[in-house]
DNA sequence: GACCTGCTGCGGGATG
């Protein structure tokens, strides 16, 4: 099956093209050195985006995006012509600014040590020294840049945020020259708290410097640029340069595999959030990972792979069984675990053998080999369970097909329960096939979910007023807003909440205030500020280190399981746990024969409001993808005809024993806001994936209700938060208000048109019994 | 029934 999407990789230099690069318009304008290294390289032309963002950016003036596939040049393309002008600005400028010239802000530190490497063989010959600045960097070298401050800067987030913390006085110097500022793989910050402390350190290095510094962003194919746009220059993203590679056909060779699995792993959420169902650990039950994992291991031996699932429980589960089977065929093991909780050196290690071309590997692995560091190009992809995102599915795929021109493998296997005449009405409808499908079409017609970029980042807030504080030592209250609020990067809290924020903090003794009215640290907030964990604006639980023979091999959160005795699977091996130190928090491990893969704790997934719409399109047309195999193409006529046996096509609300399905077919947002809605009025409610599940009612009676709330006025988000549960997610939440909880949880959880729009379709929609229908 | 990311300054002792 073949199937065309859209890439770059047309974009290559040939033997056929003849090495004219002076012949292109960029080539001319960039410095002779920039020239003769481009030429040096061996280079017979610029790439596309290369060619397309040398004027905008040698220019100067404006903030440019460049979103372009991996491997595509886009690097180049900043650094080309933002090298060019920094030596013609040495050139005829001879009253020099000191300070570093241009800043690179990178999400991974692998990126910068990679960049610093690429950097470093262009800036050589040009006389443009080359600092990187991370957690791994040695304070030596920081001092070094500190006091001679020069070229070009390679930083992460949280380092900046440390040089405002410790070199506040020293920061107009640093930089006082600062011409450029890149942002490499922008998609990964927007919407994220992570994305809000990016954008308040890019406004407050510009009221250091006193004027505006052009940006410069790097990112994957973006769905939506404009989002992008707004993120990199809030309310000016309409003047921001737009620069995509255009993009030719690659081809993708695609296929969809279901399987049955005897037990329904099916765990209810209640709106409360407070009853999960335990999953099974009984691997007899699981043949279907046993049929999965023969497959793979049938298909990809003696190839380079990556092997994509969605849990670290599951690459844990995938691995031992890969092993297994690669000890039974008496042959050498080339599947290797790759997550989060690995030790950088067993990382480094499964990177490694996928850059070596002379053995073959395959890493079973989770979004962490979606991004960073260049690790070639694989022959297939494989996506075990279904995809989360169209973005993340593009990003994998992006991984495979590179190689002179082959085609992008991707196989998808999805897993669905044996029907037995007690399987619920929600499991006969084969949602993973079709969110699959769903997700499949989308990447297929080039369409992205739009990032979420809605919240007020209020724990983050809290982070940027105790750094802005201990950058000048103190502050009040109304430069404070005005810095970070107002026209800054905190644009959509409003006076009132930032007032009650900083009553909230003053509370907390985060925040103390003199006779003349400068807000300074309080003790407790003098210690948050000075913890090294401070940097971060995002939340890490407690973890366990593991340790082997001395060597750590990764680490686990604590539970109840970990005891000493204990057996587990980690890093694709089985261990027994000999000795757990609850003080320095260390497991000592030995290889055992048997295992358990650990748990992990994580919060809730969400599907897009554009995911759940396609997959009812799907069930309501009557199409069968071709990429579908046998086993996936009965799953999906099964779903299908449940679909309209149960009749989806008219209703929207379902009896089943004593309790209530409802369909609301939109993303988890407007299935949050409905959950929380009807929790309101003393119901009830689950979160079933498609359906909630409404307890102790009848159709009739909800039907009802949800006509008559469709008719009432809506009520304000932060209203429906304050009787809503769980509300704590990000860093500093625990020092909020209940006020100001319930508005950051508005902002985060709920949507409120969409919520109404669907209670609206189903209160003109007949409720129905499906009883009789199983 | 989720995934990922990141992190300082200082003092004391050894070494060249």
């Amino acid at each position: 099956m073949t199937n065309s999407l859209p890439s770059d990789s047309d974009l290559r230099f040939g033997p056929e093209h003849a090495p004219r690069a002076n012949a292109s318009a960029a080539f001319d304008i960039l410095h002779q050195k920039v020239q003769r290294w481009v030429y040096a390289k061996g280079w017979t032309r610029l790439r596309e985006a290369q060619e397309k963002a040398v004027e905008p950016i040698l220019a100067g003036g404006r903030d440019v995006i460049i979103a372009a596939a991996t491997a595509s040049g886009k690097t180049e393309a900043a650094w080309l012509p933002i090298c060019s002008a920094l030596l013609f600005g040495a050139e005829h400028r001879r009253d020099q600014v000191p300070g570093v010239k241009a800043l690179y802000i990178s999400p991974l530190k692998a990126l910068i040590n990679d960049q610093y490497m690429r950097l470093t063989g262009l800036c050589e010959d040009l006389d443009l020294p080359v600092h990187r600045w991370h957690g791994d960097v040695a304070s030596s070298q920081k001092s070094r840049v500190v006091r001679n401050p020069d070229g070009i800067l390679l930083i992460t987030p949280e380092s900046v945020e440390s040089l405002f913390v410790n070199h506040g006085s020293s920061l107009a110097t640093l930089f006082g020259g600062l011409q450029y500022i890149v942002v490499d793989e922008l998609h990964s910050f927007i919407g994220t708290e992570r994305g809000a402390q990016l954008q308040s350190l890019l406004h407050r290095i510009e009221l250091v410097v006193r004027r505006r510094v052009p940006r410069i962003a790097l990112s994957a194919t973006l769905g939506d640029f404009s989002t992008a746009a707004d993120f990199l220059r809030p309310r000016k993203g309409a003047e921001v340069e737009r620069i995509k590679a255009v993009d030719g056909d690659v081809e993708i060779k695609l296929v969809l595999k279901g399987y049955k699995c005897a037990e329904p792993s099916r765990a209810t959420n209640t709106a409360t959030g407070s009853d999960a169902a335990a999953p099974r650990d009984d691997e007899s039950s699981e043949y279907d990972k046993a049929a999965i994992a023969a497959h793979l291991f049938q298909t990809l031996r003696g190839t380079d792979n990556l092997i994509f699932a969605n849990t670290r429980r599951d690459v844990e589960i995938y691995t031992d069984l890969l092993n297994r089977l690669c000890a039974e065929a008496r042959v050498a093991t080339e599947f290797f675990a790759h997550h989060g909780n690995l030790s950088k050196e067993i990382r480094e290690h499964v990177e490694g053998r996928l850059k070596d071309g002379s053995s073959p590997a395959s890493a079973v692995c989770t979004s962490t080999l979606e991004m960073g560091i260049d690790i070639g190009s694989v022959d297939s992809i494989a996506q075990i369970r279904a995809p989360a995102s169209v973005a993340g599915l593009r990003q994998r795929l992006g991984r495979s097909g590179r190689r002179d021109g082959k085609s992008a493998i991707l196989r998808i296997y999805v897993s669905e329960p044996e029907l037995t005449n007690s399987t619920p009405p929600v499991d006969l409808l084969r949602a993973e096939t079709f969110q699959s499908a769903a997700i499949v079409e989308m990447l297929l017609q080039g369409r992205y979910e739009h990032p979420y970029v809605g919240e007020l980042h209020l724990s983050t807030l809290i982070q940027q007023i105790l750094s802005v504080i201990a950058q000048h030592g103190g502050a009040d209250a109304q430069q404070l807003y005005g810095a970070l609020c107002g026209h800054g990067p905190f644009a959509q809290v409003d006076r009132y909440t930032f007032t009650a924020l900083l009553r909230a903090m003053g509370q907390h003794d985060l925040l103390t205030q003199d006779g003349r009215g400068m807000l300074l640290p309080g003790i407790h907030g003098e210690r948050v500020i000075n913890h090294y964990t401070f940097y971060t604006a995002f939340q890490t639980p407690v973890e366990y280190r593991l340790v082997s023979n001395g060597q750590t091999i990764g680490s686990v959160p604590v539970d109840q399981s970990i005891l000493p005795g204990a057996l587990l699977i980690f890093a694709g091996r089985r261990w027994k746990i000999l000795n757990v130190d609850d003080r320095q928090k260390v497991i000592d491990l030995t290889q055992a024969g048997a295992g358990r893969p650990p748990k992990f704790f994580g919060g809730g997934g969400e599907v897009a409001d554009e995911v759940r719409r396609t997959m009812r399109a799907l069930y309501s047309s009557d199409v069968v993808p071709r990429y579908l195999d046998n086993g996936a193409q009965d799953l999906f006529i099964e779903g299908r005809s449940a679909f309209q046996r149960q009749g989806h096509a008219h209703s929207m609300i379902f009896g089943w024993g004593g309790d209530v399905l409802l369909f609301p077919w939109r993303g988890d947002r407007i299935m949050n806001t409905i959950a929380v809605v009807l929790a309101s009025r003393d119901l009830e409610v689950g979160l079933d994936g498609l359906a909630l599940t409404v307890h102790r009612t009848r159709p009739d009676d909800l039907h009802r209700l949800v006509a008559r709330l469709a008719g009432e006025s809506k009520p304000t988000a932060e209203a429906l938060a304050a009787v809503a549960d769980g509300k704590a997610r990000d860093k500093y939440d625990g020092y909020l208000s209940d006020e100001l909880l319930d508005r950051a949880y508005a902002a985060r959880a709920f949507d409120i048109d969409g919520a109404w729009d669907t209670l609206t379709m189903i209160a003109s929609s007949p409720p129905r019994a499906v009883d009789a229908e199983l």
